[in-house]
DNA sequence: TAACACTTGTTTTTT
DNA sequence: ACAAGTGTTA
């Protein structure tokens, strides 16, 4: 342990020791905050501290397993397995289940994430024939979330003058009412949005004093990472907890809020001290990460925002080179003068594909950037988008799962009712719905026994209903004995899916079957690798509940791949890279144009800025277009404010920095031909191509391989000609390559199955010849 | 009831 | 441009 602290510097290693009260670390970009947190877990250990008496929250999945894992290597992975560690949401989940009948939930309770609520909500709107227009499933579900992370419940809403006065103003004056029964269908349901995961601990603890004993007797020391990005719910969990013993240390840099959209107060961190007097301040300034250019301009940035604690980042890494600032005519060129910039760095220094950031503010960007590149034949990875298990055929099998470990589920109930089509359509649906409101019970328990919920069907409904109510009882039964794994297989194969999935032969069918596979796969790794940890045969349930709270960010990380990352800024938080590109920095798109009103939705933007540009080790490039494509249509852009809030001595600028004038929009039309007509050089030209063989491009580009790339699923390299043995189709001919959305699929022709079309990203081959 | 064409909103970020 | 939701037709 003396040799651990040695490797600390000052600041750190009293954070680090100090353990007798309440401590706020401020950590700055790239001051090493990760390791303060690891190192105190692991001195608390060393201090003789169970490990399960120590509670520590992060933000997403994946730093907690990083932390954890780093944790593993300082004291070993059996004690750090014994840690409370994980995000807000899974740690009260999971406490939420195994105190659900004192809030009157089962333990088994399901839990909706964002569409299914939306889902939900939409229904209620209509049940209240209420204008959808107004009413929009993901505005009034954003209104009651916000409601929720700041502990206001339905009746304290419809109390509430000022947020009927909002809503009235917003033409939206019942939202009260939606609010109120969403909460009742959540709970009819057993279930609970992600919002409730916190509002429900909270009521938990609020009403149940015992219970609220028994953790805070158990969380002897807590600590939360990411402070800044806790909402009110969060920050009153931790209180309650932490009130007793105020051996609480939490870490944050309020530089770095950028949830305020979620609900993330930086008050929280703000007023840290306030809550706790004795609280003790650690100022982590010295930046590891980057150049002293790099932090520099991130520092004149952030000086322009008004709130903030004082702070003094600092590197003592090389000089480095300046921030190029460069202006592309149009978003494709932007693309072209990164995918370039790269290439060239590579030839002439010998960056790896990996230390390569392209980091932009909507997911939408990210199109130009992969054809771009594509065309280099340089290999990226693309993060976020959606989600796997956000896809329409994932979903319907989980619900299934949902179904059969919670039957009080409706939406899953409805959803699955006639998936695979078995003729249950929506009318069946309404008189089963309208039955089971009338008598107050769940869909199932009507499905369950007709004739005394007086379901008046005609015969031939009738017997299919039958049908699938023995199909899902089957189910339910086999719960009992069989693990996840077996019952999932289960519910592919007799359910239909199975069969609907792999009749298919068109390329989407292909796409579905292929994803129903990486599911059973994904549950099979699931039950095995718990089976090795030691634990019981799973469950369904316990698959659930950990699916639910995973997002894509979590999937596949297999982040020192040979690959240039792209992502948001958003998902770029905590991570670093040599080189990295901060594009699309214009007005209206950064800031994006729902924030440039308001003060603080400014300056959350500029954080965010500033938190894209201290990802940055080596150096940083800001690109911006002075066009861009957006929603169907070109449109001219002025250069992004932030720009001109940087120190221009840290910044190497092509052109000039103030704005051009031209801001107004212009038709697409126009548009295409000067793109085909002008030609921007920066050092790199080219020449547009015409609109024919732009839109060809689209659909069919071929991608060439570099041979020294390993080959992985995705098969980045594969091109045309090439001889492939593919796992189930034996040998076969790459006859094309092509887009088709997010996906690359192959065409081969296969020397004995024939002509087959190949999802890139789940087919599992080798290539054999060039 | 299912398939299809049509209309509409969407694009800020995510546990 | 695109996906998703809605209404219309077979």
């Amino acid at each position: 342990m003396e040799k651990l602290l040695d490797s600390l510097n000052d600041v750190q290693r009293a954070a680090v020791q100090f353990c007798d009260g309440p401590s706020l670390v401020i950590a700055g970009a790239g001051s090493g905050k990760t390791r303060v947190l690891t190192y105190k877990i692991a001195y608390l250990l060393e201090q003789g501290l169970p490990p399960y008496y120590i509670l520590a929250l992060t933000f997403t999945n994946k730093a907690s397993r990083e932390m954890k894992s780093r944790i593993a290597e300082l004291v070993g992975e059996k004690r750090a397995r014994r840690l409370w560690m994980g995000t807000f949401h899974s740690i009260f989940s999971r406490i939420l289940r195994s105190e659900a009948e004192a809030i009157g939930f089962q333990s088994n309770f399901t839990i909706f994430d964002t569409s299914d609520s939306n889902n939900l909500i939409r229904l209620i709107i209509k049940e209240l024939k209420l204008d959808d227009k107004l009413y929009r499933p993901a505005g009034v579900h954003g209104q009651i979330s916000r409601a929720k992370n700041s502990l206001i419940t339905p009746k304290m809403y419809a109390a509430n003058a000022e947020i009927l006065d909002y809503d009235r103003m917003s033409r939206r004056p019942r939202i009260f009412e939606i609010y109120e029964r969403y909460q009742n269908r959540l709970r009819a349901a057993n279930s609970m949005d992600f919002d409730d995961l916190l509002v429900y601990t909270n009521i938990l603890f609020r009403d149940h004093p015992d219970v609220l004993e028994k953790y805070r007797n158990q969380f002897q020391y807590i600590l939360v990472d990411e402070y800044q990005d806790t909402n009110f719910a969060q920050h009153l969990i931790v209180k309650q907890l932490a009130d007793a013993h105020h051996r609480v240390c939490v870490v944050g840099d309020d530089a770095q809020s950028i949830y305020s959209f979620r609900g993330a107060n930086i008050d929280n961190i703000l007023k840290f001290k306030s809550n706790y007097p004795e609280t003790q301040i650690f100022k982590l300034e010295q930046n590891y990460r980057s150049t002293q250019n790099i932090v520099n301009a991130a520092n004149s940035l952030i000086k322009k925002n008004t709130e903030q604690i004082a702070k003094d980042v600092f590197s003592e890494n090389e000089e480095g080179e300046k921030i190029e600032v460069i202006q592309a005519f149009s978003d494709f060129e932007e693309g072209l003068i990164v995918a370039n910039k790269i290439a060239r760095m590579r030839l002439e220094q010998h960056p790896s594909y990996g230390d390569f950031a392209i980091l932009y503010r909507t997911n939408a960007q990210s199109r130009i950037f992969e054809e771009a590149l594509r065309k280099k034949n340089i290999p990226y990875r693309i993060y976020g988008g959606l989600s796997f298990y956000q896809r329409k055929e994932i979903k319907d099998i989980i619900s299934y799962f949902r179904l059969i470990v919670n039957r009080s589920d409706e939406d899953a109930f409805r959803r699955i009712v006639n998936y695979p089509a078995r003729g249950i359509g929506d009318v069946t649906v309404g008189k089963i719905s309208s039955s089971a409101q009338l008598h107050g019970v769940s869909l199932w328990k009507v499905l369950s026994e007709p004739l005394a919920y007086n379901l008046e069907v005609n015969s031939g409904t009738a017997k299919k209903l039958t049908g699938f109510y023995e199909l899902m009882s089957r189910f339910m039964e086999q719960n009992e004995q069989l693990n996840a794994y077996e019952l999932a297989q289960l519910v592919v194969k007799e359910s239909g899916i199975a069969k609907e999935a792999y009749d298919d032969m068109t390329p989407e069918g292909m796409s579905r079957a292929q994803n129903v596979q990486e599911l059973l796969s994904a549950i099979n790794e699931f039950v095995d690798t718990r089976l090795e940890e030691g634990e019981e045969n799973l469950k369904l349930v316990d698959f659930l509940s950990e699916v639910s709270l995973l997002t894509d960010q979590d999937t596949d990380q297999g982040s020192d791949d040979e690959k240039v990352t792209l992502m948001t800024i958003h998902s770029a938080k905590g991570l670093e890279f040599e080189h990295v590109f901060v594009v699309g920095l214009e007005e209206d798109l950064f800031p994006s144009s729902m924030a440039k009103n308001e003060m603080r939705g400014l300056e959350e933007e500029r954080r965010l800025f500033y938190v894209a540009v201290t990802r940055a080790k080596k150096t940083c490039t800001i690109t911006w277009a002075k066009s861009r494509f957006r929603n169907g249509q070109t449109n001219m852009c002025r250069q992004s404010r932030f720009l001109t809030d940087m120190d221009e001595r840290f910044l190497s600028v092509d052109g000039n920095l103030e704005a051009g004038s031209d801001s107004s929009p212009v038709a697409g039309g126009f548009w295409e031909t000067m793109r085909q007509e002008r030609v921007q050089s920066n050092g790199a030209s080219y020449t547009p191509p015409s609109r024919r063989e732009y839109a060809d491009s689209k659909k069919r580009s071929s991608v060439q391989s570099s041979s020294s790339m390993p080959l992985s699923k995705e098969a980045v390299g594969l091109r045309e000609g090439q001889v492939i043995e593919h796992e189930r189709f034996g040998r076969g001919v790459v006859t094309a390559i092509e887009m088709d959305g997010s996906n690359r699929r192959a065409f081969v022709d296969f020397e004995s199955a024939g002509r087959k079309q190949l999802l890139l990203k789940f087919a599992k081959f080798k290539i054999v010849e060039e």
